[in-house]
DNA sequence: ATGAAAGCGCTAACAT
DNA sequence: ATGTTAGCGCTTTCAT
């Protein structure tokens, strides 16, 4: 019905200026008078004038965007740390482009590239274990990225000690009086896996015990429920000893664990003890509530975004082990 | 180091042909000999070169991206729907910005601004009672917009039959022989509340009862646990008769609705049964194992994007009804 | 304070 | 099949 797109030529035309004041009222507003920006502001608006970022990105040479590549966005963990770069952005007037690359080195490469096209201010990303390399080629483009939730040594980044994580985790099944432990872990490859791995095992060495006795490690290539569970009754079925507690990567995993262990007439903690990671929201609310490791996912998120408008010196936050009663010695009461 | 961003310019100088060719490399790559199609992609390769997506879209005119807003993305029943119009886009080389409006009409309005800025493909929004308004400029910027999970007769859509939703969860609920119900709903102009709700009385009239004895709504502004949590304390507190059974807008309200039984040491379902909606993963999963009317989410957004991309007629979808312990006439198993 | 004009990287129409 | 060129909408000198 009415015009298409309306450009600042558009606008300088009906407002009786040139282009140039038009870009001024949008730029530095300080340097026009009153009056003018008034009629230009008035042409605007009557024109339901939008500024086309590709032409202001195309000249300017710099985007308002941050790429963002979370492991996966169903998971309501990456949410919420997709959540605090949102909040951290927002304040810099930018936008965040969010991606999941589901645990697919492809489809992260792909997103990659992607955002490498549309010129993106930055990239922060999850990685998995092969990342690094990739980051490579953005780097000699001039875009700078942030790894998050993970650390290394010759690149910036956010993160959480999962180390201490692991330890803490372990050493509270180990107070419970937990001897055979099953850690349910992800890749081998991955920090996660890597770093809480350490921690468990620094865990069952600071009591003295050999970790070599005490700790059995199966690694999942997916992070889902339906993968814990299998995982699971794999061990159970494989006629070894069967583990007293079972620490899981994420509460998802934690889900499918404890599903099967609820399969198979096993009691929650009684005869196998569950702790997950993450604290997702629901873990307290679960058929026998969820002791979790607790990550500040919001501020994390918050510090990555920030990092790459300011360049403020990154930090490394501190898990918490939330406890229920899916780790506590005693069955868990009916309600609380 | 090396240079920073390599142009068509620089590909053409390098292959020793025109900045013509390379587009035509690029663009419409069958129409190049083999030969200097691998000059070409050679130089390419060495210098690193990926095009620039905003001197594509201001000169070709379009975009190979589409924006989404959906209420919140910390809901995973958001993200699935988002993954399903992610893999829709995936097919045809676009992709999706994905915005969270968190049920806040001006962080719709800074987003719909935003994405029209990005001169989008088009725009996919789960819509608030307000929303229509806001996406008549976009029309006249000639941005195609598509609601989601909600229809309209004046917009395109592709949709949930909620009706048919409402129905099923008050009709089990009338089967177990509930007839003092609470729906704790989202806003009354919220459609979801308003199509569930005339679901609801539709199946308390095709029984022969009264909708007003038997019926109660609460309708919420945030639909959060702690807000479940609280509409349902403040119910029980109120005086009146207390409701034996609750239908929620969301699982993740029935999941506050829980919490607050569970704390009065009320039996679910004995006491009062429940019932959410959106099934998420985890519904199974928890204390009570919670009844829920299921969406085809995924399809959903599929459907969406294919809308967006081919015009293919929209559909409306139909929601399935899960039964679980939460709602059944006899208590749950204690199973812990 | 405002205007004129160049140019960002790309595509597509036209010329060869 | 390949080269030449105009121009998308904006920002930004440089003049005035």
């Amino acid at each position: 019905m009415t015009a298409q797109r309306a450009s600042v030529k558009d606008v300088a035309l009906l407002a009786g200026v040139s282009v140039g004041t038009v870009s001024n009222v949008l730029n530095r507003p300080e340097s026009v008078t009153e009056k003018t920006r008034a009629k230009v502001e008035h042409a605007m608006a009557q024109l339901n004038f939008h500024r086309n970022a590709s032409a202001r990105q195309l000249r300017a040479g710099v985007s308002r965007t941050v790429g963002v590549i979370v492991m996966d966005v169903g998971n309501p963990y990456y949410t919420e740390l997709a959540r605090g770069i949102e909040d951290r952005l927002a304040a810099d007037d930018h936008t965040l482009i969010l991606c999941s690359s589901d645990d697919d080195p492809r489809r992260e490469a792909r997103f990659l590239r992607l955002l490498a096209e549309q010129g993106v201010r930055g990239v922060l990303v999850t990685p998995m274990a092969t990342t690094l390399e990739r980051l490579g080629d953005l780097r000699r483009l001039g875009i700078p990225s942030v790894l998050m939730d993970s650390s290394s040594r010759h690149h910036t980044s956010v993160g959480v000690d999962h180390v201490s994580g692991g330890r803490q985790a372990i050493t509270h099944l180990l107070r419970q009086g937990h001897r055979r432990i099953l850690f349910v872990a992800g890749p081998a490859d991955l920090q996660q896996t890597r770093h809480r791995l350490r921690g468990a095992i620094e865990a069952i060495q600071a009591d003295g015990l050999d970790p070599a006795d005490v700790l059995q490690v199966v690694n999942l290539t997916n992070l889902t429920a339906n993968d814990g569970q299998r995982a699971l009754a794999t061990v159970l079925d494989s006629g070894r000893p069967a583990p007293t507690a079972v620490f899981a990567i994420n509460d998802i995993v934690a889900l499918g664990v404890m599903r099967e262990l609820r399969l198979r007439g096993l009691s929650i903690p009684r005869d196998v003890a569950v702790v997950g990671y993450d604290d997702l929201y629901f873990a307290a609310e679960l058929m026998t509530p969820l002791s979790s490791v607790r990550q500040p996912m919001r501020q994390l998120g918050w510090a990555a975004a920030d990092l790459l408008l300011t360049d403020h010196p990154h930090s490394l936050f501190e898990p918490e082990l939330i406890v229920r009663a899916s780790s506590t010695g005693t069955d868990d009461p009916p309600t609380r």
